[in-house]
RNA sequence: AAUGCAGGUUUUCUUAUCGCCCCGAUAAUAUCGGGGAGGAAAGUCCGGGCAACAUAGAGCACCGUACUUCCUAACAGGAAGGUCCCGGUAUAUAUCGGGAACAGAUAGUGCCACAGAAAAUAUACCGUCCCACCACAGGCGGGAUAAGGGUGAAAAGGUGGGGUAAGAGCCCACCGCUUCAAUGGUGACAUUGGAGGCAUGGUAAACCUUACGGGUUGAAAGACCAAAUAGGUUCUGUCUUCUGCUUUUGCGGAAUCGGGUUGCUCGCUCGAUCAAUUUGAGUCAGAAUGGGUAGGUCGAUCGAUCCUGUUAGUGAUAACAGGGCUAGAUAAAUGAUAAGACCCCGAUUUAUCGGGGACAGAACCCGGCUUAUAAACCUGCAUUUUUA
RNA sequence: GGCCGACUAGCUCAACUGAAUAGAGCACUUGACUACGGAUCAGGAGGUUAUAGGUUUGAAUCCUAUGUCGGUCA
């Protein structure tokens, strides 16, 4: 391990991705959940190994949006938007970080101002409910 | 020039800011440099590579393919050709364009509703004709025949003539069909000539026959690394219910199991506390070993490769020469925002404003097929109009 | 990523190896019965058999392609 890596930029760190298959059983079953309509926000407070990374999960059902390319448009456009916006988090220290789980459930194609609105009403709001 | 049909090519571009994935260098979550979706990446309909397992040979079964020759790693793909069908042009034929699951119904079995005399070994209902009788409209009996007969998708070679009591390939001509021979062609097949009097309805995307091909399973294949824990195997050692006394034999107590004591409980009582004898079984401890889950690495991107040219071939394609390296993720990158250029549509003040730029996103890799597609361009054919 | 299967009336299902009006129950609707309703009785409507081609004289059925839905394999 190096330098610590600098929470406070834009970038978007592989260690922030939420890969882990029984951390994302976790989030689905035991995390609260929050709309924010064009999104639902799971999201679950959670004990970090050695670096204090918010974790992020974007997912968009198949049921709605058949095709591929549509999907991933709009997954792009939410992880757009945390990347743009999550220093806002790392600017509070103290505390447990997150598991987030960003889900779409709208039936319409969404454009990226009205997603970056939500997500950082979204940011704002767990940031209030903050415990420990 | 427009429209339609068929086929082919291309799949918008530039800049700025902030980012994502891979590779390389410095050197370590930093900086610099390079690269980053498609013609269908899709459907998974075929064929192969690759991998594991299986595998003496032959036959049967099952699945698939089906005009011919060639191309190919292979194919249900492609190229060239043949036959048939459809449309156009001149018109007994030729030519142009398009299409065809295009082997076999004379190997066998099945099916063909309704209608119709009859639906497949032809039949004899209405008919036609001859003879005899009743007795003269006509009826009945015996015989000949298959020309004609509402039907039906389909009717037993077609047309014309001869012939006959009436008729019939009964006979003849032409056409068709079957078959034989010759010639041309690698072949499908074509042309010419002879013979047969016609024997052969349709259906094989019904069973089937013939010929050819197919081992099974798919990257969730498969190979390797490997923490903690549990268990398997092997080796070594220890013990054979626990405990007190005793040198040992042995004796006492407790516990467990089994039998008896009236069915049950307690109690009492009896027996056993590994089997056996050069060993085996089990408990515990230690060591070794192989299997293997979370996870990771490989498989995995240099290949039937791409581009250009020459040669051979009608062509698909092949050979040779030169040059290039061109995504490689794994809860899964290839983006967001802003501005401009180009193209299209609408409004119209003819220069602005507004809207739009299809279908769609790699997941081991190739060759095809099929399907989805805005716009532009090219080629062929057909129709219409204009000009010469 | 691979492999299977099903689409028939508003709903649940039939129609077997092709045969001409695609049938049944529930639901809907009209009438009768009843003071009214239910139940019952008598009738009626409702289908491009998922879509598009093909084979056949004839297709829900056979073949091909497309679409939708479902199942299964670590």
């Amino acid at each position: 391990m190096g330098t610590s890596p600098d929470l406070q930029s834009c970038r978007f760190y592989r260690q922030e991705r939420l890969k882990h298959k029984k951390s994302i059983q976790r989030l689905f079953s035991e995390g609260k959940t929050k709309k924010f309509f064009p999104l639902a926000l799971y999201f679950l407070q959670y004990e970090p190994e050695e670096i204090p990374f918010h974790k992020l999960l974007v997912s968009v059902p198949k049921k709605h949006f058949k095709k591929s390319v549509v999907r991933n448009k709009i997954k792009r456009r939410i992880r757009e938007a945390y990347r743009k916006h999550k220093h806002i988090m790392y600017n509070k220290t103290g505390g447990l970080p997150f598991l987030l789980g960003y889900v779409y459930i709208s039936k319409n194609v969404h454009s990226y101002k009205s997603i970056e609105e939500q997500v950082i009403n979204s940011i704002q709001y767990l940031l209030n409910n903050k415990t420990n």
